[in-house]
DNA sequence: ATTTATATTGATTGAACGTTCAATAAAAGT
DNA sequence: ACTTTTATTGAACGTTCAATCAATATAAAT
């Protein structure tokens, strides 16, 4: 009995307006007040689902690393090869706008958190290990198809992911378009380089 | 006439404050009262010697950007030759703590204000460039003396900070000194593999 | 000694912060 | 109709924030 709980849409309707706050005025500068009048309720209305500030962070930081993990959901009409489907995922990886959503600026503002807070550097430690894992497995299966020639698998998707954050750490720098679409294709050009793709 | 100026090393010690307490507390938690008071002076003086807040975070940036170039001052008593050198660089680029005053959630909260502040953006922009030019012409010392072997000195400056960068988004996840020690060599191998250095 | 420029203090401002709480409204089950 | 649970409001709390300003102190030059 009693009231149907909202608990769920409300929270990340409220997540969802922090992050926006948060791209545009800087994670330092959203407040629990600008979140609430950005979606007309009242401040106390969000402590009421999230006890603290605090919670609210984790809510976004969660929301945020969701969206990583779905570099890897290529799946579409036809049924792909897996080669296809692992560069088509690497494609993703540095194409790095595979989500409209994706804010760097929130983004780094949230792994500097990763420093101070434990459970957010766990979030993030999941999440990171998970990713390497997920392309792990798929060259773990484009090499027993006889389709790359990856010698430690754990070892080059490690890498492909440290090529990614690497290149994206300099490229949000470059505003001249020609050149970070010239480094990008070289990073991306060194990744494949890595998979000894059967000819 | 009238009193000296004390602005310069009232500046930076104001800023070594700032950046003590942003190591402590968080950068967005770095207030000017907190400042003031780790150093025992009345806030109305910082806001003397920087008009508002964000001439003193400006003023933390440049601090911290500095620091970057050191790097490279790798003299000492004996002359190394220019391979040593070379390998003494990029020994530290992937030893991360040249400089314990090195901070890694301030670093990254900086960086996170680069897509919001243009005059922040410039400055990582200035830096991280002049970091990939040393490393070049370092490249090409080597490459004339036929230390090494490389075919595109800027390429291959840009990918091992590519490397650098990459490698520490993730290891500063990573609490296992085993797993750690076994990961940075590993990162630190492949880009000294890319010198193709002669035997 | 007086002038001049800078250093520093200390009080104060208004706005924004996160948080608390009591009160009311709305919806579900009995 | 009554109970129970949750949703939501609106006012208020004390604290901290960046910033302002007048007043005083200090040190150099004349």
């Amino acid at each position: 009995m009693g009231r149907k709980s909202l608990k769920e849409p409300r929270q990340k309707e409220i997540i969802i307006a922090f992050y926006e706050l948060a791209k545009k005025e800087g994670l330092e500068n959203a407040s629990i007040a600008k979140t609430a009048q950005l979606i007309d309720i009242q401040p106390s209305l969000i402590m009421h689902y999230f006890k603290t500030k605090e919670h609210l962070l984790y809510g976004l930081v969660e929301y945020i690393l969701d969206k990583y993990l779905l570099i890897f959901d290529v799946r579409n009409k036809k049924s792909l090869n897996s080669l296809d489907e692992l560069l088509k995922v690497i494609e993703r990886l540095f194409s790095h706008k595979w989500n409209l959503l994706f804010d760097d600026s929130v983004s780094y503002s949230c792994y500097a958190l990763t420093f101070r807070d434990r459970k957010i550097q766990e979030k993030y430690r999941l999440v990171l290990k998970a990713l390497r894992s997920k392309l792990e497995a798929l060259l773990t299966l484009c090499n027993a198809n006889g389709e790359i020639k990856v010698a430690d698998v754990e070892v080059t998707a490690d890498l492909i992911f440290v090529l990614v954050d690497g290149a994206y750490y300099y490229l949000s720098l470059i505003t001249d378009k020609k050149e970070y679409n010239l480094k990008l294709k070289r990073y991306k050009e060194r990744a494949i380089s890595l998979l000894n793709i059967a000819s």
